[in-house]
DNA sequence: GGGCTGCCTTGACTTAAGTCAACCGGGAGT
DNA sequence: ACTCCCGGTTGACTTAAGTCAAGGCAGCCC
């Protein structure tokens, strides 16, 4: 059952009564928009029922694999996920990394399978929402409609932002500067982070060579923008790469 | 209001009443959605009012403009549009095109405005659903619910699906066989067909030179695996095509 | 400690595709 | 019919980034 988290917690618009057992875990994006749109305690717990708390799934375990039924979206509450998918010659494809409080799965929700695959970089701690359930509730609750919609929309733009043909130092600049945002949104500090991903995962990600990853982070670092120190990042001049990475993020 | 439009027509699932005027376009994919799924009059009476069947737009005039306030998402009934955002130096990027039965605005969801322009390329006809409404009426309505989590998810795969480090001739093949294969699912042939879009349209919709787009499709017809009459093409070769673009279509 | 192993970095060379510049050819308007 | 113009094509050159090969460095196990 859903306890609160220690950590931040993001104020709910509507107090909760706290004497009774329904507490919602602070990095849960969905009992979140839930709450911030200020439903009815029944609702909260017809959706309460639906959430399961993972154990810890270490490092290099799948979370789910290409062709295992889709039976359910999950928030992440701690760790990274990185999810790729295996092309004819067995290469790995690595689509997106997803942060605590990010949604994965949902990119599913049209077919019966998933359509990727999904591994722990670190160890993860998941809310999983049983699928047919949750769209079930979501024609009862509008709000909660309205977000599953917003999360796949917003999923289409981010999968199509590294879709044009930018050069080495914008997909880098975007990268870390997309990292430092959704860190920020988190209440982290958004100049100092860790890569959790090897670099070799973000060359594959940012489709470039593992070289030209090590190249410009270099460049970047002798050029006074950031600073590197093994999986460590500083980024020193944020306007400087925002200048760079201007085309990536756009318009 | 809604008439039935000449031509190909989905058979209902449901047999409507033919004495009643509830009738639906073949080629507006809600309706048929809808039909498939075995609604009552009632509910389909009610997505009937949503529709607005729109004047004739002619080439080069906007169907929206980033930007603009987002009311509608819209089914395709004729010709072909194009989307694209403008990127801070001025350029056009092209997103896509969306032929007819294909359904446009999706993106915009999860914000206020449209995130991109829409225009089109040839005559178009559109089937209008205002969109506060339509997502109001899916709460209702878990079939439409399901169709609306369905296209959004759909977009999500178109999205990324150039994301990767292609050649030009994969991306070429990739983007002949898709428009072959959309070409298709609405009846029409599927080896010769009519490129409603510019060269210079295609090139930077795949990311590459107005000049590589013209080499690419001269090397194929030299290689006998296409025939190239101005905008006319004809595939000769589907499965060498295949071939070079499997990587993009992937697994 | 010694030797793996995996991740990362560095340098030398190669190449796919972009850029630049010129030219072609059909359709529209005078 | 003439010209203009735009979309498309062609050829010569350039370049960003990939590939290949080698080497470094931290952590791990024996």
């Amino acid at each position: 059952m859903l306890t609160r988290t220690p950590g931040r917690v993001p104020p709910p618009s509507v107090a909760a009564d706290d004497g009774d057992e329904l507490h919602f875990c602070s990095t849960c994006a969905f009992s979140a928009a839930c709450l911030e749109r200020g439903y009815d305690k029944g609702r909260l717990a017809e959706l309460h029922v639906l959430v399961e708390h993972t154990p810890p799934i270490r490092e290099g375990e799948h979370i789910f694999r290409e062709g295992d039924e889709f039976n359910a979206i999950a928030a992440i509450r701690a760790g990274t996920v990185k999810t790729y998918v295996t092309d004819l010659e067995g290469r790995e494809q690595v689509q997106g990394f997803f942060l605590p409080g990010e949604v994965i799965g949902l990119n599913a929700i049209s077919q019966s399978r998933y359509p990727c695959n999904a591994v722990a970089l670190e160890t993860v701690l998941l809310c999983r929402f049983s699928f047919p359930k949750i769209a079930t509730l979501a024609t009862r609750m509008p709000g909660l409609q309205q977000k599953l919609f917003e999360l796949l929309s917003e999923d289409i733009g981010k999968a199509s932002r590294l879709a044009g043909d930018f050069t080495a130092d914008e997909r880098m600049a975007a990268f870390l500067l997309l990292l430092s945002r959704r860190y920020a949104e988190r209440g982290l500090s958004p100049t100092r982070f860790r890569l959790t991903m090897a670099r070799t995962d973000i060359a594959n990600y940012l489709r470039l060579a593992a070289e030209t990853v090590s190249r410009v982070l270099k460049r970047f670092q002798a050029d006074g923008l950031i600073l590197v120190e093994r999986r460590e990042v500083e980024l020193l001049d944020v306007p400087a790469l925002q200048a760079i990475a201007a085309s990536v993020l756009r318009n």
